[in-house]
RNA sequence: CUGUUGGUCUCCCGCGACGUUAGGUUGUGAAUCUGGUCAGGCCCGGGAGGGAGCAGCCACAGCAGCUGACACGUGCGCCGGGAAUCGCUGGCAGGGU
């Protein structure tokens, strides 16, 4: 994501890390380039100016001069000042109020209200054990009731019906006192999209809030519209109280724009950002990991919490334990991590988090991403349980077997089997480390990977 | 010597025992050369769709255990019934010397 902004301020910083002096005139330079470079990221004019302003008076300030690594200090500042346009700290939502907590919705068509929607739902539902309910006042758009009901049931959460044939209003009033009863801790509102030049529209949505009083009003927004996400959100603002953005698609959405933007112009906190299709490709906005993501810092601790979050606890622990008791590491060992891998979404993600990494091309990448891991799993997958506990076995004919059935060649076999060796050769090294050791062993590596330790 | 009556021997029938088999049942269950369903991956197609198909699962073959016939078999039983025999052996009755 924001990868055009990134390079761009990526190679301008660059240049001017390594300066022992700083001078005026370079700082001058490095920031008309900077200027540039947001400019093309299209964030709004008014928060290009004060960004820019801001940086300069503290890059002239003493303490960048003095300071032993000039170049260094300026990167902070300008990652200090990122993460100050983008609103400091991560706002979560304010649930507190008297349960059920209604959240709603809105937005322009097609910004992805619904999708977000079902999954704030799972968010609320996994990570912070809410009972949720989620319920559709969209009686416009052909099928928007049933899109989020197939979704509410993808994500395992209750959903209240409602049918195109009722008033928006009294579906909501519906919802909430269905929501009063069961004890839900959470109402989820999804409304029509609409434009918000359109009064009879606006009109609606009104009275909508008005009916249920929600603790939360997101205005939904697609992050590749640039700074017009400031300008439509702005215009909500002043028909709703908004108390928050999700910004979507921000994960085909190279210039980031809208979430540098947003904040400045509208006063309001991005509170989720929507990092692709699936139901659990929402990550709530810290503005400090965006910035070091955007400066290529990487965003480890983003990383950290997803691997945290998605790694299934008990299966690594079981490894862990295994490895101890120095039983061997299986095949089927393996493919649990690489599935692990792929669950974290995949190898590309993966990396997109990690430092350093923004500078490895796209079809490096790609090279080393999901689709051969997939196939390594596919081969796996192809062996029978005796197989994949002792691979000695695995001779010619079995070869040839397992590369039929997996749709690949004898030689991709092959290849398998000597990456797995390699790789349980590196885990009894690590034997009696545990869990801990053994991710410590694997991010030492992970730079310098390819060819290395992981394989891929 | 004759008659008679047992045993033995021989044969038949029954019962039993033992064995075997059909069947039942439980377990296990072929990497691939068994069937079904086929995740994943693969192939054809612009797509809609098709196709081949590994692992798994289910089943079948196989194997093992239990059970086991009103089915078959038995150098078996000193078990019952019958026939036959008078070869061997015992009892009883009568006659002769």
């Amino acid at each position: 994501m924001f990868q055009n902004l990134s390079d761009r301020l990526g190679d301008v910083l660059h240049k001017v890390r390594g300066q022992g002096r700083i001078t005026e005139a370079n700082v001058k330079e490095t920031l008309r380039e900077v200027r540039m470079a947001l400019l093309e990221a299209d964030v709004a004019l008014p928060v290009v100016k004060t960004f820019v302003d801001q940086v300069r008076e503290k890059a002239l300030g003493e303490a960048v001069m003095k300071s032993l690594t000039p170049g260094q200090a300026l990167v902070k500042i300008v990652h200090d000042e990122l993460v100050a346009v983008m609103g400091e700290a991560n706002e979560g939502l304010d649930l507190a109020a008297q349960p059920p907590a209604v959240v709603m919705v809105a937005g322009l068509q097609g910004s992805g209200k619904t999708t977000s929607v079902a999954k704030l739902a799972r968010l609320l539902k996994e990570r912070d054990r809410k009972k949720v309910m989620v319920v559709s006042c969209d009686v416009y758009r052909p099928a928007a009731i049933d899109q989020l009901k197939t979704l509410a049931a993808g994500v395992g959460v209750d959903f209240h019906p409602s049918n195109a044939m009722q008033r928006p209003v009294a579906i909501a009033q519906g919802a909430l006192e269905a929501a009063r009863k069961g004890f839900y801790d959470v109402l989820l509102v999804d409304t029509a999209g609409r434009l918000h030049v359109d009064e009879q529209m606006m009109d609606e949505i009104r009275e909508l809030h008005a009916a249920v009083r929600p603790v939360e009003t997101l205005f939904v927004v697609d992050a590749m519209t640039g700074q017009d996400a400031a300008n439509t959100a702005r215009a909500f603002d002043q028909a709703l109280p908004l108390t928050g953005v999700i910004l979507t698609k921000t994960d085909g959405d190279a210039r980031g724009g809208a979430a540098l933007s947003i904040r400045q112009i509208t006063g309001k906190p991005i509170k989720f950002l929507g990092v692709g299709e699936k139901t659990d490709a929402l990550e709530p906005f810290h503005p400090d990991r965006v910035a070091s993501r955007i400066l290529g810092m990487g965003d480890v601790l983003s990383l950290v919490e997803e691997v945290t979050q998605k790694v299934d606890r008990k299966k690594a622990e079981r490894l862990a334990k295994k490895l101890q008791k120095g039983q061997g590491f299986t095949l089927e060992d393996f493919k649990e991590q690489m599935e692990q891998m792929q669950r974290m979404g995949g190898m590309a993600s993966l990396m997109d988090k990690l430092p350093g990494m923004n500078k490895v091309p796209d079809a490096v990448k790609a090279q080393m991403g999901d689709r051969e891991t997939r196939r390594l799993i596919a081969i796996i997958n192809s062996m029978t349980p005796k197989e994949r506990e002792f691979p000695g076995i695995i001779k010619g004919s079995r070869k040839k077997r397992i590369a039929a059935g997996s749709g690949t060649q004898v030689q991709d076999v092959n290849k398998l089997l000597k990456q797995f060796m390699q790789m349980q050769k590196m885990m009894k090294k690590m034997k009696g480390g545990g869990l801990e050791k053994m991710m410590r062993g694997m991010k030492g590596r992970f730079p310098g990977m390819p060819g290395g330790g992981l394989p891929f």
